[in-house]
RNA sequence: GUGGGUGUAGCUCAGCCGGUAGAGCACUUGGUUGUGGUCCAAGAAGUCGCGGGUUCAAGUCCCGUCACUCACCCCA
């Protein structure tokens, strides 16, 4: 080494990265996740990284701690770049994309988008500044068919069960039924209400007390609240009727869930439950909401997401564009996995074949066999220097390669090739050998 | 943003009551001539996060700072 400066690589905190063979059991997964998305028709769209800032703050709500860009050579007065910043979620780009590219699409529009999002909060298990979010939404013109806020459930289950990854639940519940629900209380502010519900898992009941007390309820509306959120499972509809609490939207969404519940009937039990603690937060989601998490571990955080939203778009165009999506947070699900170490890692390189260099003057036809090979379908790399052949095979044994192929080591002489893992060696010839025996 | 923990070779860490650094793994080379995973031998590699202070002397004590990490908040 010598005596110069060097900058000590250090983790960044919240955005993870993986070596090469767990990221092949990544980009497995993303391919799997895609392949099932498609499957029920959906197109891929991809958006710029960075959107304007008044589009990410179109929500009006400023709660996500937004990353922004400028350019670190810009004088001061120079702000051409400020009013850019990385989108936090795909949903509002989405949102944007549709708009801007009304004419040219057909509706009702679904979409799948996997890309990073950023968020400038503290990191910490299972929560990252740089993730993967596999989003899938609808979108459509005046209203989006209820069918879709079941399906996309029937998406979700579909592609988490074709992962190998722990048991989880993906809880189903109706914004109008809480919200109609606490306006049949006569609660002034039911969006405080469900923000304090939300919380019920970590805090429990007398915490979520200790809160709606402060919002001024009595105990006359604090107890059916909890009733409410108590409630979970199949006969949610009946059991919440039975609190007579009585209001229109509650029918209303009471209608849906149940529309939405009946739809999924056919899932393995357990996989789609109704939940009537699930608020998701001060969200956009004025309708069906959705919230999985891991059945061992629910306060690791939800793995996915998502809910129907009136009107996302309406900031952008004057249209009236409901929709409804779900979002599968999968660098939350493959870093624990990945932290557990119950990532069975992949190869630590793509190569199926690798070709021995025998000396300088056999380059050319080492270089020739693995063009054969690599033409007959088989990932192949030649050896990248003329090293002893003992050094190329250990190479080839660290990286995993299960098959090491030698070249005439004179001219006119046999091709060989060794299966590295079975340690067997014997002729072979380029132009028909099969790796299956 | 608030509070706690940690910060020593590429990695995981040891370093007792202060006396100018160690292990394992990984890495390099060798054990001769065309063959890996084991074994043996040798070797290379450290601004002890950074800055300041106390001291004859600091990785070891004190202060600050940065980073990482955990909890809260929030969320995928």
């Amino acid at each position: 080494m010598s005596d110069q400066r060097v900058v000590r690589p250090t983790p960044i905190s919240g955005f993870p990265e993986w070596t090469p063979q767990v990221r092949a059991v990544e980009q497995r997964w993303l391919d799997h996740i895609r392949a099932g998305f498609e499957s029920f028709g959906f197109a891929s769209v991809e958006t710029p990284s960075v959107e304007n800032l008044d589009v990410l703050m179109a929500k009006g709500e400023t709660s996500q701690e937004v990353y922004t860009l400028h350019r670190l050579q810009a004088d001061a007065k120079d702000d051409s770049d400020a009013r850019l910043g990385l989108h936090f979620d795909l949903t509002v780009p989405f949102a944007r994309y549709v708009a801007q590219h009304f004419n040219e699409l057909t509706f009702p529009f679904k979409r799948y988008q996997t890309q990073r999002v950023w968020r400038g909060e503290r990191p910490q298990e299972g929560r990252f500044r740089e993730f993967t979010q596999c989003d899938i939404d609808v979108i459509n013109v005046d209203s989006v068919p209820l069918h879709f806020d079941a399906e996309l459930p029937r998406i979700v289950h579909r592609v988490l069960s074709g992962l190998d990854i722990p048991a989880w639940t993906l809880n189903v519940n109706n914004r109008k039924v809480l919200q109609g629900f606490y306006e049949g209380l006569g609660v002034k502010d039911p969006i405080a209400v469900i923000r304090a519900v939300d919380k019920l898992h970590k805090i429990g009941d007398d915490g979520v007390r200790e809160i709606l007390e402060g919002e001024g309820l009595t105990t006359e509306q604090i107890d059916p609240c909890l009733a409410l959120a108590r409630i979970r499972g199949a006969g949610v509809v009946e059991e919440v009727r039975a609190l007579g609490v009585v209001s229109e939207l509650l029918e209303e969404g009471l209608e849906e869930l149940a529309f939405v519940l009946n739809d999924l009937a056919d899932l393995p039990e357990g996989s789609v439950v109704a939940d009537l603690s699930i608020a998701r937060g001060l969200d956009y989601y004025t309708g069906t909401v959705y919230e999985a998490s891991f059945d061992d571990d629910p306060g690791y955080g939800s793995i996915c997401a998502g809910g129907r939203y009136e009107n996302l778009a309406g900031q952008f165009i004057r249209k009236r564009l409901p929709g409804v999506g779900i979002s599968i947070g999968l660098t939350r699900i493959f870093a624990k996995l990945v932290a557990e170490g119950r990532i069975e890692a992949g190869r630590v390189c793509p190569t199926d074949v690798m070709v021995v260099v025998p000396n300088a003057e056999r380059r050319a036809d080492a270089l020739r066999t693995g063009e054969l090979l690599r033409e007959r379908g088989f990932n192949t790399e030649v050896f990248h220097s003329t090293a002893k052949v003992g050094k190329q095979i250990q190479y080839a044994s660290k990286r995993g390669i299960p098959f090491v192929w030698f070249p005439p080591f004179e001219e006119g002489g046999e091709h060989e090739v060794k299966d590295m893992a079975k340690g067997e060696q014997g002729t072979a010839d380029p132009a028909v050998w099969s790796p299956a025996t």
